[in-house]
DNA sequence: TTAGGGTTATCT
DNA sequence: AGATAACCCTAA
């Protein structure tokens, strides 16, 4: 226990509310994909990965998640089969192989796992056919195909139409693509059935209106009750052991001056329990702190104090906690609630066995830290009346839920469980070190992350992209931009192909004035970092069907970034950094523009254009800072740019970009942060990847490139002996964090508890040599 | 599986 | 051409 309880401890604020929201993006993911509002999808996921680079208390069912998303992903992009997520591969046989790794991670019975690689593969041939690409189709036929008589008949048919170059065919027709991602979505669901998110609980729980997920674990009469005490400020429930609750006590009551001990209180408590039913002591009997000003801390810090005091358990302590059932702790703060009160806890009964090892807490935390009272609940495993909002018996099968959980996780916990049944968890994470991202990294991550980001999106769907050729696709991409190069205009223009264009103006610039070292060094913009997603969408196009024509969606997003620069960075590294960076001012001297005009065509099916021809991106990203990206349908990555222009913008491909064709190329601002960060050129084929990486040579801060993140599918394919593919940020991240929780050397360990793609043990090998050597670590 | 040296692909 | 991240090969 006190190694979980340590790990807990170690759980920063950050941490815990970035599980929150990781929950509550995933399930609006899944949500959004589940009303077929693809745009609203990717949206979610591209929060998720931006949220995923910021140290995130994650633990096994986290991986789960992001598997679910990075398969859905890919299917959400399937029919655009210039887009890649890994390299070589099409989405759809990206999503085989995450298909495979769930698979493996969830032991999923092999029949269904056939049946929906089958229907995968069976798609994208058919993407294939109707987009043309017969060779291509062939070779998913050859190569995957399944060899089952049942199919055989599929087979023929796929081969005659292969043979004879026939791109339409009524089978062709009668399939949908949309009906594909829903029979995945299906798959998904079954397999995993992702819980009401804490944070939509605790709306729920505030009585906040309009608030309904699916998973309604409360009655509504229940959720009147529990609003009504919390006045939206909602409260969660976590397990919280007698031990934790004394040390929870201990510092509260410091803070609030409270003198009476523990011990005294819970006489107090068991007294007032036998002259009344009424389990509830006000803390105030004894003492209670009603005008002090109250900590901002309520709920989660509260959690986290819990955690703290786990941690500092001492054996005894924590054999005794061992020994004593769990208890409950409430904290509801709500304005009503002055005074905090004391529950006690009527015995519990049974609460779970399972929990022995974890000693589960609960904790009902007020959702807001703003509140002033806190009320403290000792409850035994029943749940006391007011509590519960929520049924008993709902609340308990919650629970046992989370036993479930806890019993699979590694976690070993704090639990925190909303009244509603539903369960947020906060808990270490199976691995010590989850929670503790490394600190260079994390302060990196801030330092870095000081840019302001404004996102817009806007999805357009054109139809005729499907139609349209790529080529010509490509074209009208490669014109614009041309444009975008020669212009210096300092609003960045996003196009679709469909010709809804949006102007954005960078915004970034508010801290243009700002000299951080970085700006100035950038080569056009001598804006700084401030850095902007931007999104043009076409707002009317929520909830969309996309269809497999259709799919043309497209939702730019421009990143504008101006690049802190971490001094250390400066100090450190490499002469040839420095001399890169020297060149590149150079370069940002001559730059004159400090914005971009960026035309980025929707072109939503279009791969090919997607893939970034290499020289579009080139102009482009040498124009700018800002990244635009262009998504079909899909999910949009987003890519920090430094500030820094690219230097040599031409040559500098963000791989991963793939997806945005021009506005890549503005990602290409590099720099910083990994020493050089290089693309991969184009030189020779259009289709080589190209990428951006920012990482902070110093270690301080390391952005996404895009190719690599999770959801978004990035760059073309290389023909050649091998691919480069060069290191997200996020996959950085995942193996600092694998060799924190494992220690270096374990590295196929790593590779297996992170959603890596595509990398092997001796990847994670290689690239932490490389990291060690750059000092990223 | 991992460690470590060699090779390749890119970028400057 | 030099530098270097990613990748490959192989011994242990």
């Amino acid at each position: 226990m006190s190694a979980s309880a340590s790990k807990v401890s170690s759980l920063s604020d950050e941490q815990i509310i970035n599980r929150w929201g990781f929950d509550y993006y995933v399930f609006k993911a899944l949500s959004a994909f589940r009303d077929a509002d693809y745009t609203a999808f990717t949206h979610f996921t591209s929060i998720i990965e931006n949220l995923v680079v910021r140290p995130v208390d994650g633990h096994s069912d986290m991986i789960v998640k992001l598997r679910c998303m990075q398969f859905l992903s890919r299917i959400n992009n399937g029919d655009k089969l210039d887009l890649t997520f890994e390299e070589p591969k099409t989405p759809l046989e990206s999503a085989v192989s995450v298909l495979e790794s769930i698979c493996r991670d969830m032991s999923v019975p092999p029949r269904e796992q056939e049946r929906v690689k089958q229907a995968i593969i069976e798609t994208l041939i058919m993407v294939c056919l109707r987009s043309g690409e017969f060779t291509r189709a062939e070779e998913v036929l050859l190569r995957h195909f399944s060899d089952a008589e049942d199919s055989a008949g599929k087979k023929k048919l796929f081969e005659s139409l292969i043979r004879r170059r026939r791109s339409s065919h009524s089978v062709l027709q009668l399939s949908s693509y949309a009906d594909f991602k829903q029979d995945m979505l299906d798959f998904i669901e079954r397999l995993y059935r992702v819980p009401e998110p804490f944070l939509l609980q605790m709306l729920k729980r505030s009585g906040h209106p309009g608030v309904s997920s699916e998973p309604v674990t409360s009655s509504s009469q229940d959720r009147q009750k529990t609003s009504a005490a919390a006045e939206h400020h909602g409260s969660v429930c976590a397990c919280l052991s007698l031990h934790s609750l004394r040390q929870v006590y201990g510092v509260l009551s410091e803070r609030y001056g409270v003198s009476v001990s523990f011990t005294q209180l819970q006489q107090e408590l068991e007294e007032e329990q036998e002259q009344e039913e009424s389990p509830e002591l006000h803390l105030a009997l004894s003492e209670t702190p009603r005008e002090q000003p109250e900590p901002p801390y309520a709920g989660m810090t509260i959690s986290r104090l819990v955690q703290e005091d786990d941690s500092q358990l001492s054996t005894a302590e924590e054999e005794e906690t061992q020994i004593s059932s769990p208890h409950r702790i409430v904290i509801p703060s709500g304005p009503d609630s002055d005074d905090p009160e004391v529950r006690t806890p009527v015995r519990r009964s049974d609460t779970h066995n399972h929990s022995s090892e974890c000693s589960p807490a609960q904790i009902c935390t007020p959702a807001r830290h703003t509140q002033k009272h806190n009320r403290i609940i000792l409850s035994s495993d029943v749940e006391p009346e007011d509590h519960a909002t929520s049924p008993p018996s709902s609340r308990r099968s919650s629970r046992h839920k989370q036993q479930q959980k806890s019993d699979h996780s590694e976690s070993k916990c704090v639990m925190v469980e909303d009244d509603g049944g539903s369960s947020a968890q906060v808990c270490s994470p199976a691995r010590p070190s989850s929670s503790s991202s490394s600190p260079a990294v994390r302060r990196s991550a801030r330092d870095t992350q000081r840019q302001s980001r404004i996102v817009l999106s806007s999805d357009v769907e054109p139809e005729d992209h499907a139609t349209s050729p790529p080529s010509s696709r490509r074209s009208s991409r490669h014109k614009q931009q041309q444009k975008s190069v020669h212009s210096e205009s300092k609003c960045v223009m996003v196009e679709d192909d469909g010709g809804s264009s949006a102007q954005v103006c960078s915004p970034a610039r508010p801290s243009s004035s700002s000299s951080s070292p970085a700006v100035r060094r950038s080569a056009r913009d001598t804006q700084r970092q401030s850095r902007c997603v931007y999104d043009c969408t076409s707002s009317s196009q929520t909830h969309t069907r996309v269809c497999l024509e259709s799919l043309s969606a497209v939702s730019c997003r421009i990143v504008l970034s101006s690049d802190v620069e971490p001094e250390d960075h400066a100090t450190s590294p490499p002469s040839s950094r420095r001399s890169s960076r020297h060149k590149q001012q150079q370069k940002s001297d001559h730059s004159a523009g400090e914005s971009a005009l960026v035309s980025s065509p929707a072109h939503p099916s279009s791969p090919a254009s997607v893939r970034r021809s290499d020289r579009d991106t080139q102009n482009q990203s040498s124009e700018s800072e800002c990244v635009m990206e262009v998504e079909d349908g899909g999910s949009c990555v987003q890519h920090s740019t430094p500030a820094r222009p690219s230097a040599t913008d031409t040559q500098r491909h963000n791989r991963s970009v793939t997806v945005s064709s021009e506005s890549e190329d503005h990602k290409s601002s590099p720099a910083t942060q990994t020493p050089r960060r290089r693309s991969s050129p184009s030189s020779g084929g259009a289709h080589k990847r190209r990428r951006a990486r920012w990482q902070d040579v110093s270690g301080t801060h390391e952005n996404w490139s895009d190719e690599e993140s999770l959801f978004s599918a990035t760059s073309g394919r290389s023909s050649k002996k091998y691919s480069r593919k060069m290191w997200t940020v996020q996959e950085s991240e995942w193996l600092k964090e694998g060799v924190r929780r494992f220690g270096a050397g374990h590295w196929e360990k790593i590779r297996s508890s992170f959603p890596f793609t595509g990398r092997t043990a001796v990847n994670l090998k290689d690239r932490w040599r490389t990291m060690l050597k750059l000092r990223l670590v």
